[in-house]
DNA sequence: TATGAATGAGTGTTCATTCAT
DNA sequence: AATGAATGAACACTCATTCAT
């Protein structure tokens, strides 16, 4: 694969050009939503879009790049909310809040969330995605704050690795959430979080 | 699909064929662990198996049914370390163990139980699997054992739901630790037994 | 089979897109003629047209829908010239002009019609190709013409039996012709007029 | 192919093997019964015949030639019943009887006798057969017989084009029936007399 | 720039035929 | 002689990608 093959391939300039972009994500997130990876391939998603392939490719270099902006997409998207949940002073809020986001996202679109948390992990991705999701990073900085568990403050390798943890234990969650259809967005939280703070109540190991 | 179009196509009589089928479901797996779920097909399982094509075709009716049979062999294998640890007496050693063979089994082949897990909540398999992998079922039985969370022991919906939610946090904790490339099977237990445990201390919402 | 799995995928709307439709049907045509059942196959067509076989599935969605347009691409070129003859005055006129014209198109592609005809018989096309080919109903209504057997002018089921044995006459004379490598239309019409005629002068089974 | 690929591999000595070919053409015949020609596959003759590939292919060097054999089987068949009638002293009666034969064998098994047809049609096999069938061989001596129109007697080339051109009808007239599923031989029979005789009473054509 | 027609390597699957047992 | 496991060429069909218009 070219270097180049998963970045976009320029950018827009002309206000119909960043449409037809916009369109193009948002139509393979429909198609990602409603007919899974199966149905996700280049020539659906111009139709959707009411665009043709053509374009598609003139904006994204290969079908990877498509799915890399969306997974881009999706993560700014979530990204925006976690900054303001980043803002709030305790560990115990933050964390509060950034569960009760993920599951309304996971939620709000279950197949399109699951299955671009799939493509996030395909080898190809891992390096254009730097080298942790920001997700990690942000919990990680939540470990940090006022009432975060005190072996976690002064460990840094240990609170990233805490801050996996929680990731996983997350998506894992809210990601058969969706899966079995769930559509209690404040059960589904509560429970989630009974694993996370749960799961940061208990002491660290003595090897 | 043709009803049986996921069953084993004919038994092997000869040793032969005992060997044959035996060499292809562990190329399946070799494929599936080195090259993920692309480099997955039918010509490369048979060519790593030294067998051909037709020799895959006479056993498994289609790729499906041999995916379904990989994944039945893993949790064939899974399944009988799980029925001792379903013996142990409390609830809390029969999980404790549940997680530590889950963390083992994970850190063996992270990617084939990654893509094995991926592929068995594939609609066309939930029905050749029975209505809910046991794993769940056998986590449920366990939340019934002396020991248990009181307010899940009484209300089997809710026991149900916290196997679900134990299972995907489980499953979401190893899968990252395998695509991370950890190797430490005890300190991952470890960690997930926090997750595990420190869920069942919290008490139940009060709506 | 999906419904449409028969019908032209899209209508072709650019020149050159028609062009490759075309050449398709034609390609299919000189391969069915030349190569046999045997030898028709998507590639074979594909190369044939000077297309690829991408192209041929971007016009019809299976190889049966190919076949099938095929069929109907002949009767329609057959059908126009029936018209002409069902318009003639009477039984005779008529009969003997589409004895004409089946011995006719018959010898001008024998190998290619005599194919078709056994195409046409396959069950998955008999629902797309309407209620029975339109060749019997055209007989059928020849029967009812001036000068026609009176026993099978009011008898309609009669008449249709009567069609369908004239039809299959027709046809069986005129594949054996074919295939011997007859060339002499007039001969064989004559000879077929024979048994046409002769067939029709003949009363009535007394039971 | 090989030249002798078409001919019985070795003459079966045994008592047993003489009864695994006659099982083989009558399983064969079976399955072209039932499943046509889609189902006719070398796997599903020895599986129908209780023998395995192996003993098909130590009889049978190929498919075509077990399909050859099972041609052959039928025509012989009904060779004997034609013997009779050939016996009978006037062309009338002569092929009144041999028209009686044709619908009622084509009744029996129509989708075998139809099929067979086809296949007897293939080029492969018309060197096989003969330059001609018997049955247009027997048809031309029926045309010899007191009765028979006289402009037939004297000119054989004639005389054998008419045998071809009868031999068509009836074939074709049979296929059609079988085909539509008629059960009535009597009524058959009596409508392809009809075409039979009245071809014969026409006059031959003046050039 | 946009279109959509064209491409063809790649994939799942079948089945006539061979050959070790 | 009989078995049935193994073979692999052949075929229908898909889809990411290119490029003439």
């Amino acid at each position: 694969m070219s270097p180049s093959a998963l970045h976009v391939r320029k950018a827009p300039r002309q206000r119909r050009a960043v449409h037809t972009v916009d369109a193009l994500l948002e139509a393979a997130a429909l198609v990602l939503e409603a007919d899974g990876l199966e149905g996700f391939n280049t020539n659906a998603v111009a139709r959707r879009a009411g665009a043709s392939v053509g374009s598609l490719y003139q904006y994204f270099p290969s079908k990877d790049a498509l799915t890399l902006a969306l997974v881009l997409r999706e993560k700014r998207k979530f990204h925006e909310a976690l900054v303001a949940a980043q803002a709030l002073p305790t560990c115990r809020e933050a964390l509060a809040s950034l569960v009760d986001l993920s599951a309304r996202q996971q939620l709000t679109r279950p197949n399109l969330a699951r299955l671009l948390d799939q493509e996030e992990a395909r080898p190809e991705f891992r390096a254009a995605l730097g080298d942790g999701s920001n997700f990690r990073l942000v919990l990680s900085a939540m470990l940090s704050k006022p009432g975060a568990p005190t072996h976690l403050c002064d460990d840094e390798p240990r609170r990233h690795l805490a801050a996996d943890d929680l990731a996983a234990m997350i998506r894992g969650m809210t990601d058969a959430a969706g899966e079995r259809g769930e559509r209690d967005v404040y059960d589904l939280a509560y429970r989630i979080g009974a694993a996370v703070f749960g799961y940061l109540a208990v002491p660290p190991r003595q090897m």
